[in-house]
DNA sequence: TTAGACGGTAACGTAACGTAAGAGTCAATA
DNA sequence: TATTGACTCTTACGTTACGTTACCGTCTAA
């Protein structure tokens, strides 16, 4: 049972950011009753989460977000975080390279383009890419995944076909309206046929990310556009439209 | 010469963020009749520098300041930045250390200290790397840097000339002795070069001060060092010796 | 000549705190 | 017991580095 100086100095971070935190919902330690926050190690055990997460950059909205969830998981958290800090460390020796290749171009020993120049600067790129990723569901993609490995070979042919069934049925209508009654119920096959499949139910608004992340995510949009060009994209309109419907 | 929306593109910032540099003066390129501005391979390679610098995690003000300073070196500015990248890198590697322990920690296999689990997590650690630099003689520097600015292009020009004849003539006799009277007359020099050209008086034990700081901030060493190894460590003596003698 | 891609400024919004200000609490000490 | 100093609280305004929107001018290709 600590209280707020105390975790402070401990972890490096203010008393503010602590106060901040617990105004925000992200870690509310219980009070005392003259109202001194208490942190127990449960509450250290929690920010410190929290510091790894922000070490990637993560927002603090989505920081909460991802602990809120009811199926979060400590251990498997501590593994992605470490992926993703490999991923960043990658990042930085990229930018030292570029910077090596700079000092050479400098000293005129060295060619370089205006991309090279460049080169592992661009924060856009890594960002989405795992902000997607993260934002809709990529613990559901990986738990589904677990889930599909542990099936026989024949009844992953069957999901493989319901797969290429639905996706061939809406890459036929693709180009009418996305709000269309036969747009509207090849989607919401879509959603029931996730929701019995993976051990995992989607929320209309988990549902409606998705959709986005088939249009924000370019591996997502590929593999899907695969069934007819602009399939992504009437995906994610029609899950749009159903998600508002059935609201 | 390059338009907004290409400089965003091959750089991957946004065309928001290029206007607001120009806004703050941080990177103001010239402007054709219409209004729209152009960027240069100069304007492109500032903006590379400046990316560096927020690779770092610099505040724009702070950026600014660096590159506003007539003795600005890009090749300089390219090593430092490069070295203070490989001491970021280390410290997500400290982060991914400790995320490792954590796992095993949280398996059951280890134990583990409060203070170990915050490993690597602390910010002010470099935070108090640039601290350091700007209780020692950023002050002094900002005020240079406003008198400088005022300065026409050929005299600033001078200016550099004459930074780059003290430094090379101490470069060749850093080998000696720093008591000797050829040092204490270059450094002589540098005392007096500093006194009339910043607008602000070093007292001896502040002059004493900044020659200890060529040692202990690397940024400075580094710096120096360019114009020979282990010129800051001889400058460092030989202003000692000077401020002593003289007082 | 008109659409669409691109340019500009202005102005408000946001995230994650920093920084007082004013007041209560607690443990040690005079 | 009173005081002091370190710590706590809440409230509230300030700051950085842009994102976003609105509205308007410019240029180029069809």
């Amino acid at each position: 049972m600590k209280h707020v100086k105390e975790v402070a100095t401990l972890t490096g971070i203010s008393v503010r950011t602590l106060h901040y935190y617990d105004q925000i919902g992200l870690l509310s330690p219980e009070t005392t009753d003259n109202g001194y926050r208490v942190y127990t190690e449960e509450d250290l055990e929690k920010l410190q989460q929290i510091l790894f997460y922000r070490a990637l950059d993560f927002p603090l909205k989505k920081i909460k977000n991802i602990m809120d969830r009811p199926d979060f998981n400590h251990l498997e958290a501590l593994y992605y975080q470490k992926e993703c800090l490999q991923q960043k460390k990658d990042r930085l020796e990229t930018i030292i390279h570029t910077i090596e290749h700079t000092i050479q171009h400098t000293k005129g020993e060295q060619p370089m383009t205006d991309k090279e120049k460049f080169n592992g600067l661009d924060f856009s790129n890594n960002h989405y890419e795992q902000e997607a990723r993260e934002k809709y569901g990529e613990e559901a993609v990986n738990r589904s995944s677990q889930k599909v490995n542990s099936l026989s070979h024949k009844e992953k042919e069957a999901l493989n076909q319901s797969f290429r069934r639905i996706y061939q049925k809406l890459a036929t209508i693709r180009h009418g309206s996305p709000a269309s009654e036969e747009a509207q119920k090849a989607i919401h096959e879509w959603y029931e046929f996730l929701n019995n499949n993976f051990g995992y139910h989607y929320t209309l608004e988990a549902f409606r990310g998705l959709g986005q992340m088939y249009v924000d995510d370019p591996r997502f949009t590929k593999n899907i556009d695969q069934y007819g060009e602009g399939l992504a994209l009437f995906m994610r309109d029609a899950m749009n439209v159903y998600a508002n419907r059935n609201n």
